[in-house]
DNA sequence: ACCTGAACACCGTTCAAGT
DNA sequence: ACCTGAACACCGTTCAAGT
């Protein structure tokens, strides 16, 4: 069978999944499409561009139409929340997105919903830009962040040992008190949390400017 | 002169300036450290463990004493400033510092600082470590957009065409029309910005639960 | 203890040659 | 047009052997 752009992408998914994106080589994935090792290179200029094909591929459909008759900050996390699925369908998925420099449709489609929405709540667009910025930031490390220790050998275990002993209690008295919280693990609740926090700054700094 | 930890670190650091994170390998590093390939492994288990501590030495004496008699906003925005010069400081800091997971002593002084803080703010020791990851997530990934940007070539003229080629009339009404916020011509300003929307946040959740 | 020499097992990318 | 075969110029890491 021929190969196409779209079958590449696929299979390169597929194989991230199974070894991350350390371990994802073209050699690896010319196997998996079971040609010789070259070949991808007549589809795609680069494994750059292949990376940059996968991460639009993972945001596919991803702001498919808003939930009608909701409040704008309800809306703005409702696409925060999916942005996240989406970057979490994929192991390391995070990592890949935030590697792509280039503008690309599903990015974009994105980026024009939640700014779109931003401005529908009065911000004018450059507070809308930035704040889509923040907004979006904030998803792709806190599920870089996620992703990295749900990779983590042994569930955690050797990193909550690591930190229990780099901790001091003299020179680390609130992280201590906070040690149960450090290691991060209810992931949704602590993003929720973190959205939540930016969107109540999105609205202060709103509530500022039109009073 | 015999290697020490230190002096490796020292010249590694120089070297990234030079070349980037991307092309930074072991043996340019032993070129330039005037030893043959191997000799680097002596000291540092990996090239991983290399650059942790070079992520560390990035943030040393990083929150050394706050100013005092200032509000806990104030504290906090300055150091976020702070961190964000430290990962300025270096060509691709900000990149360096977000592979290391170890628990690094300067990266744990920081949290500490940070941390306490925002008890200090009346915020529990849940809220206050969660929404030092919600600032620490912002700072990191607006660095690390800003040193990508700052590292394209022409200036990212180039990446400003390929944008306005992508960019929709129809589809992207209001990207179009924030076209001039997208490029981030002012890196201090944006930053500024999305810092004041996070702490906003951080005031309004606090508040919040206070009364 | 600290480093060299040399190898092992890989990489991304290119490109003449085949079909 | 699309892919193979084979090479080029690299990588991180290991480890016996030297000093």
């Amino acid at each position: 069978m021929r190969l196409t752009r779209d079958h590449v992408v696929a299979v390169a998914l597929d194989l991230l999944d199974e070894v991350g994106l350390e371990h994802l080589t073209m050699r690896k994935l010319a196997d998996a499409l079971d040609v010789r090792n070259g070949a991808t290179y007549w589809h795609f200029r680069s494994k750059q561009a292949l990376l940059e094909a996968m991460a639009d591929a993972l945001l596919a459909g991803l702001p498919a139409g808003l939930p009608a008759g909701q409040p704008w900050d309800e809306l703005a996390a409702h696409v925060a929340r999916r942005l996240r699925q989406a970057l979490l369908s994929r192991r390391d998925g995070a990592r890949l997105f935030s590697g792509s420099f280039f503008p690309l449709p599903n990015a974009l489609a994105y980026g024009e919903t939640m700014v779109g929405l931003l401005v529908g709540a009065g911000l004018d667009h450059r507070a809308a830009t930035w704040a889509t910025d923040t907004l979006t930031y904030y998803v792709v490390a806190h599920v870089t962040e996620e992703q990295l220790t749900a990779a983590l050998p042994d569930g955690g275990q050797a990193a909550r040992v690591r930190l229990d002993a780099a901790l001091d209690p003299d020179r680390h008295p609130h992280l201590l008190a906070a040690r149960d919280d450090l290691a991060a693990p209810h992931p949704t609740a602590h993003f929720d949390h973190g959205l939540a926090l930016v969107i109540a700054g999105i609205r202060s700094s709103r509530d500022r400017s039109t009073s």
